[in-house]
DNA sequence: TCTGGGGTCCTAGGACCC
DNA sequence: TCTGGGGTCCTAGGACCC
């Protein structure tokens, strides 16, 4: 019989910096940004004794500070958490099952098994194994359920989640429980009347069409059914786009400064284009005002270019047409690749 | 002393064309 | 001195995810 798993790894990245300094176990450790949590910068994961003082994702490392003095914080090494995925992927994928990798610390498998469960339970063992971390797995009859499947078997745990028990385990939860929706689309939800999982299930087709769109809310009905795509696959992964953004840590007005920093950026950003191999064909350019108002210009290229100079003169025009008359806190640039459905 | 960085997909309005 | 309907492209923004 064909199952998805969804093997996700826990606490991954404070996981990779306890590895490497093994005192820290046992310790409230958040990583993100410089390590400096007076600068503006935010958790990217903290180690689960720091989620006891309630810090989570995406929370500014000045709030987590508060929250526990006492925590470690490091900087993030993007370069070294890369390194120990590949790792982690490089094992599962010697395991006979189709791998669709989902980001540094998750990756759905589709497999052929008899015992979905001794499975799951071969790849944490041989992940534990080789590189010492530890995963949760979940087990679904489709992507959906096998990504929420994971979530109650966390940490280091085995949870099968399927038609069978779909409405058991989730028709009394919030549509947010759901991955792909989140707190907007709950809040909407609410004002419909639609409240959990079974109420998202039941609605009326043409309402969630009306209020959300024509394919957004067809497929937020199908959601609340468990339904989802059970495909998975082990094709690489085409980049869509490719951007690079900075917060500055003190707000900018001066327009060369910002001219400067403008150019900076797009020349990472056509760094990046050259490596993909493939000419950008859009440029777009975002700019966030103090106090946190964003905003994002683009244009098209006259021409798909990989060239640098011309990034950086697109990126220049498309700062043009902003009104700089606020202080800016972060600059972006970004370049998008042709969407292509043909191919030669 | 609030609120990162890197992505994806969808929607909606206007332009433009036939 | 009146003006349909459909399709696609361009652009800005919303929402979500890791």
């Amino acid at each position: 019989m064909k199952w998805v798993l969804h093997v996700d790894l826990d606490q991954f990245i404070a996981a990779v910096e306890i590895a490497r300094h093994p005192e820290l176990a046992g310790r409230p450790v958040v990583v993100g940004g410089n390590g400096d949590p007076a600068e503006r910068a935010v958790v990217a994961t903290a180690s689960y004794e720091a989620r006891e003082f309630g810090i989570r994702s995406g929370m500014p490392l000045r709030i987590a500070a508060k929250r526990c003095p006492d925590a470690v914080f490091l900087p993030s090494d993007p370069d070294a958490y890369l390194e120990v995925s590949a790792r982690v992927m490089a094992v599962v994928r010697e395991f006979p099952v189709v791998v669709e990798v989902l980001g540094w610390d998750e990756a759905f498998v589709g497999a052929e098994t008899g015992d979905p469960e001794a499975l799951a339970a071969a790849i944490r063992a041989a992940i534990a194994e080789r590189t010492g971390l530890s995963c949760a797995v979940g087990i679904g009859d489709n992507k959906l359920r096998a990504k929420l499947a994971t979530g109650f078997g966390k940490p280091g745990g085995i949870f099968r989640l399927t038609q069978e028990n779909w409405w058991e385990v989730m028709a009394a939860r919030p549509p947010d429980a759901l991955w792909g929706i989140g707190g907007k689309t709950t809040k909407k939800l609410a004002e419909l009347g639609i409240r959990t999982v079974l109420d998202l299930a039941g609605a009326d087709a043409e309402e969630l069409a009306a209020r959300f769109g024509p394919k957004a809310g067809p497929w937020l009905r199908l959601l609340g059914g468990g339904i989802s795509d059970a495909d998975v696959s082990a094709t690489p992964y085409v980049a869509r786009s490719r951007s690079r953004e900075t917060t500055f840590q003190r707000d900018l007005t001066d327009p060369a400064e910002l001219a400067a920093e403008l150019s900076a950026l797009a020349k990472r950003v056509a760094k990046d284009v050259a490596e993909e191999g493939r000419p950008a064909a859009r440029v777009a350019v975002k700019v966030r005002f103090v106090p946190f108002l964003t905003h994002t210009h683009s244009i098209t290229l006259p021409e798909p270019t990989s060239d640098a100079a011309e990034i950086d003169r697109a990126a220049h025009e498309v700062l043009g047409m902003f009104e700089l008359t606020r202080a800016v806190r972060l600059l972006g640039v970004r370049a998008e690749f042709p969407r292509e459905d043909q191919e030669s």
